[in-house]
DNA sequence: CCCAACTTGTACAGCACTGTTCGAGATACG
DNA sequence: CGTATCTCGAACAGTGCTGTACAAGTTGGG
């Protein structure tokens, strides 16, 4: 009664038009917002917003649970872009392009991912980051049973360098040691010859 | 004169034994809590260290100044372990060893870096993080000259991979899908072919 | 046109934290 | 032993946040 409007699951009761527009203008200030500062107070997003704090209340029970929608939302687009990615063909080169679409998506989202660490139980970060790293294991074990990719790593392993090298790249640009043209090459060359067959022939 | 001890900067008069216990217990708790927490308060960290709040700051002026000041002894003990790697000989084998000293420790002291960065001013976090880092990167460019490592890497960027992936691994013992006695192998088997010459006979 | 849905600012309660003050008590150390 | 140094709890001011309540306005849509 006196909440104007109670969503919160159930009742799919279809919203007016303007309160579409708020929410979705209240998600895509929050987007900007975390990943300018995964700190981000609902004031400041709703500000942002153009929209009062009330009001972003009144589709967000609360702040953790406006963080969640932001950041599944961020992944939600991220994985349309990664569907597109053609992986069939040699494993190297599906991992070159999966880097070179990847890499731009991490760098963007990366202050989005933190914030969603520090405000949702883990599991739930775990639950949404499951698809897109599947993706990546798939590809590597596909490698693997090729030959193209060596067996002596474990592919969990495998897949956390690759992620930790495409943070690790996000890093030194923000810190303005590097620039994004150079990136997606210079990251492809330091992670395929590290995932390559013939560990090298050194020793 | 209201304040008891007012030392910071200046005034080099030795502080009373128990006094200097007190500092000690703070820094040691601090460190400790901080590695359970990053953002652990004053509060906190005074009941671990079995002191009270106001003995806290009466030795350390703000929350400021003790997160750097524990940042900057564990940086500083760090550096007391690492200087004991041998360096010298087949630039490979020295990287081994070096990792093998320095994940152990970055494993320890990564949340206090997080702490550290999210109060500290980021260049005071350079400043304390570049000589360990010059260390690294001075191996590399040894490794460079010597032939054993490649060239068609910028420095910084090698340096920032050995940083990603150490810290990686870090991530993955504490999230419990690796185990820290692998984990230093694991580092190694990884880095190595990523940085030794002849880019992997692919393609 | 009308009403329910929606939005608004202000204001408030509650919390957690930082940093300071005070006054009294304990303790190192000369 | 005496004193400057150190420690303590309790208490307070100040800040910045979250989440709620209210009461009045605006607007979409049937």
């Amino acid at each position: 009664m006196t909440d104007s409007q109670a969503r919160t699951s159930e009742s799919t009761r279809a919203r007016r038009s303007d309160a579409q527009r708020s929410v979705a203008a209240i998600l895509e200030a929050a987007q900007a917002c975390l990943a300018l500062d995964p700190d981000a107070s609902t004031a400041e997003i709703a500000r942002a917003a153009g929209v009062g704090r009330v009001t972003l209340y009144g589709h967000f029970g609360s702040r953790l649970e406006l963080v969640d929608q932001t950041f599944a939302r961020s992944m939600a687009r991220a994985e349309e872009t990664l569907d597109q990615v053609d992986l069939s063909g040699d494993a190297r080169d599906g991992l070159a392009r999966l880097i070179g679409s990847s890499w731009t998506l991490i760098a963007r989202s990366r202050s989005i991912l933190v914030a969603a660490q520090r405000t949702l139980p883990p599991e739930r970060i775990r639950e949404l980051h499951d698809r897109p790293m599947r993706r990546v294991q798939d590809l590597i074990e596909r490698g693997q049973a090729v030959g193209a990719f060596r067996t002596d790593l474990p592919t969990t392993w495998m897949v956390a360098t690759f992620y930790s090298v495409l943070h690790g790249a996000a890093d030194e640009i923000t810190a303005g040691r590097l620039d994004s043209d150079s990136a997606a090459d210079l990251i492809t060359s330091t992670i395929l010859p590290c995932f390559a067959r013939d560990p090298a022939p050194s020793r």
